[in-house]
DNA sequence: CTGAAAGCGCTTACAG
DNA sequence: CTGAAAGCGCTTACAG
C-alpha cells in the first residue's frame, strides 16, 4: 500500500539503485537525475522504510529510552529533554516505564536491544553486575549513576548537597538532618555519603542520617513525624516530592517553616515553586541531561570519540526560597495550640 | 554479531523454515524438534529481529504515542497507561513529544507512521482536517478529542464540569467563573459549552467566562486577578495546574480559599493534594484511558472489531476536599490587611 | 512434518 | 553516472 523505492524507480524511469544513492548519496549521482527522483518521490509521498534500511546498514535510527517511572516529573523533563535532541539527530525513541523494578529493565533491555542503535537508562535499579549485563547487549549510557567503564552522565549530586547544607549552617543550624531516599538508588547512596562526610568540615555539627523514606509526597509524610522526633532543626529531603510532604506533615503537626524547621529539597521540580512556602532546593537541569545523554549515545553509536565517556558532572544550583530560614534560638516544644491534628483552615491561612 | 535464525538452524541441525515455525507456529511441528529448537535457541539467547519479520508480516509490533508535552503530569500519566498496556501485549512504543505545536504532530506522525502498527494521539492540537488526513495515513486513536469517524477514548468531561458546578451550588454560589485553557484545546471548548448550557439549568446564577489562560502554574496566577475583579464567589478553572496558581495567586492578594473564594481544579494530578487547600477537582482516570487506547488501536489493527469504535466517555470523578466551600453571604472587600502584597510568613501559616 | 525458494524494502559493492 | 545482483533476517506458500 504504501510507495516503496521500486514505485518511485518506476515512475521516476530510473533503476531502484539510483533512486536509493539518489536520496541517500546525492553526490554519487547525476545532478539532474537526482533532481528528477527527488521530485517524483516527494510527489508520490515516498517515505523510506526505515526498518528495511536497518535491516542492511545496521542501523535503526532508533533509540530507547528506560526510566523508573512516567509520572514522576523528574523523569518527565529528563524523556522530554531525550526526546526533543533525539528528534534533531532524525532519531525515534523507544520509551519503557519499569515501574522502578529492576526485572522490568533486564525485560526493556531484551525487547529493546534489536530495535535500536543504543539505550538510554535513567536511574537504573539494577544491581552493577546487571547493569554491565546490559552493557554487553547494546550500546548503554546511563544517566544518573556512575559505574566503572559505562559511559554515563550524572549530576553534581555532592556539590548539590554541600551547597545546601553551607546554607543551612550559615543561617545557625547545627542540628540537620538528612531524610534519605530509597536504598536502591545510586543518588541516595551519593548523597549519604556526601551527607555523613560534611560532618568532618566543622566539629560542632551534629549529622543524623533519617530513613529510608519512599520518593514520594507519602515518604515525606512519614519523614516527618521522624524528623520531628529527631529535634533536628533544619532537615534535606532526599527530593523535592518528599520535602513536600515533609512539610505538609510538620504543619499538620504544629509546627511552620522554616520558622520551626527549616526543610530543603533536590530537584527543583515544578511542584517545589507550587507549595506554600517555596522550596528551597538544588536545580538539576532534567532537560539538558537528556539531552546531553542523547549526544554521548550518539558519539558512541556512531564512532564519533572526540567526547571522553568521562564527561564531568553536570553543574547543579542551589536555589534558595522561603522553606529555609534562620535557626530558631531554643528547641521549640510545640504548644497544645499547635498539636491538634485538625486545625481550622483560618489558623491555615 | 547478534545470533540469527540461521546460526540456531545449524546448531539444531535443521532448516532456517523450521526454526522459524518452531518459534512462532508450534503446531506445525514436531514437538520433538520444536523441543529441541527452542533448546538451543534459547542457549545461544537468540531474539527475533522484529524489523525482519516485520518486513514481511507487515506488522511491527510497535506502536506510537504522540502527547503534547511530557513534563505535564496528565501526561506522564497516559503515557505509564499506554506503555504498561503496550508491554502486556507484547508492543514497544515510540513516544513522540510535539511541544503542544501542530507542525510537530504532523512530523512526528509522518516519521512514525512507517515504523509502527498504529498511533494514540493523545489531546491533539492539529485542526480536524490535519487530524483526518494523518487518520489517513496510518491508524489511529484519539484520547481527549472525538472527531467524526476517527476511533477515539475520551473522559465525560460534561459530566465532570456539570458535577463541580452542582457541587458549587449547593453550596450557595450563584456567582461562578470558568477560567478557560487553550483555544485550540478540544476539552477546553467542550468545557466552555458545557459551562454555558449549565446556566439554563437554574435561572438565577449568573456564570462569567474568563481567558483564555495558559494551562498551567501561571495561567492560574494571570487568572486570580482577573478572576477578583469579576466579583465571582467560585471559579472552576481548566485543569489542576491552573488551579494552584489561581489559589497561591488569591492569597498573595489577600483572599482566603474557599472562605472568600472557592477554587476547583480538573484532573486530580498529584500536586491537587500536595497544595494546601487540598484541591477540589474532578478524577480522570488517566491510567485507565491510556490503557483503553492500546486496547482499541490492537482492535482495530488485529482486526477484532467486537469493539465499536465509538466507546462511550470514560468516567470522571468529583473529588470533593477543602478549597470549595460555603458561599460568603456577602461580597468581601478587601481589608488593607489583606491587600498588602508581600504578607508576612506567620499570616501565611 | 520438513526444506528450498521466493520475497518483504532497502543498500552497496561490482561491473559497465 | 547507472544498473543488475547479492543479501540484510526473517516468513510463508509450495513441494515433497
Amino acid at each position: 500500500m504504501a510507495v516503496t523505492i521500486r514505485d518511485v524507480a518506476k515512475a521516476a524511469g530510473v533503476s531502484i539503485s539510483t533512486v536509493s544513492r539518489a536520496l541517500a548519496a546525492p553526490d554519487k549521482v547525476n545532478e539532474a537525475t537526482r533532481l528528477r527522483v527527488q521530485t517524483t518521490a516527494d510527489a508520490m509521498g515516498y517515505r523510506p522504510n526505515r526498518a528495511a534500511r536497518g535491516l542492511i546498514t545496521g542501523r535503526t535510527g532508533n533509540i530507547g529510552l528506560i526510566v523508573p517511572d512516567l509520572e514522576n516529573p523528574f523523569f518527565g523533563s529528563v524523556s522530554k529533554g531525550v526526546q526533543s535532541r533525539a528528534r534533531e539527530a532524525g532519531y525515534a525513541v523507544f520509551v519503557a516505564d519499569t515501574d522502578e523494578t529492576p526485572a522490568m529493565e533486564a525485560e526493556a533491555v531484551r525487547s529493546l536491544a534489536t530495535q535500536v542503535d543504543g539505550i538510554v537508562m535513567c536511574s537504573a535499579r539494577s544491581s552493577d553486575d546487571a547493569v554491565r549485563r546490559f552493557a554487553g547487549e547494546v550500546p548503554l549510557v546511563l544517566i544518573n549513576r556512575r559505574l566503572e567503564r559505562i559511559p554515563s552522565v550524572t549530576f553534581d549530586n555532592g556539590g548539590g548537597l554541600r551547597a545546601v547544607l553551607r546554607h543551612l549552617v550559615a543561617l545557625g543550624h547545627r542540628r540537620i538532618a538528612y531524610a534519605a531516599g530509597p536504598v536502591t538508588s545510586w543518588s541516595n547512596s551519593e548523597r549519604s555519603q556526601v551527607f555523613a562526610a560534611f560532618g568532618h568540615e566543622s566539629s560542632d555539627l551534629e549529622l543524623v542520617e533519617l530513613g529510608n523514606f519512599a520518593p514520594y509526597f507519602s515518604g515525606g509524610i512519614e519523614a516527618g513525624d521522624v524528623v520531628i522526633a529527631s529535634g533536628v532543626t533544619a532537615v534535606v529531603a532526599f527530593n523535592d516530592l518528599m520535602a513536600v510532604g515533609l512539610v505538609d506533615r510538620l504543619r499538620q503537626r504544629g509546627y511552620s517553616v522554616p520558622d520551626d524547621i527549616s526543610v530543603a529539597g533536590i530537584d527543583n521540580v515544578p511542584v517545589a515553586t507550587h507549595v506554600w512556602p517555596h522550596l528551597t532546593t538544588v536545580d538539576f537541569p532534567r532537560i539538558a541531561i537528556g539531552r546531553a545523554s542523547v549526544d554521548m549515545l550518539l558519539d558512541i553509536v556512531l564512532g564519533r570519540t572526540e567526547h571522553s565517556h568521562r564527561v564531568p558532572d553536570v553543574a547543579v544550583e542551589l536555589v534558595i526560597r522561603q522553606s529555609t530560614g534562620v535557626a530558631p534560638t531554643t528547641a521549640r516544644a510545640p504548644s497544645p495550640h499547635h498539636t491538634r491534628t485538625q486545625p481550622t483552615t483560618a489558623s491555615r491561612q
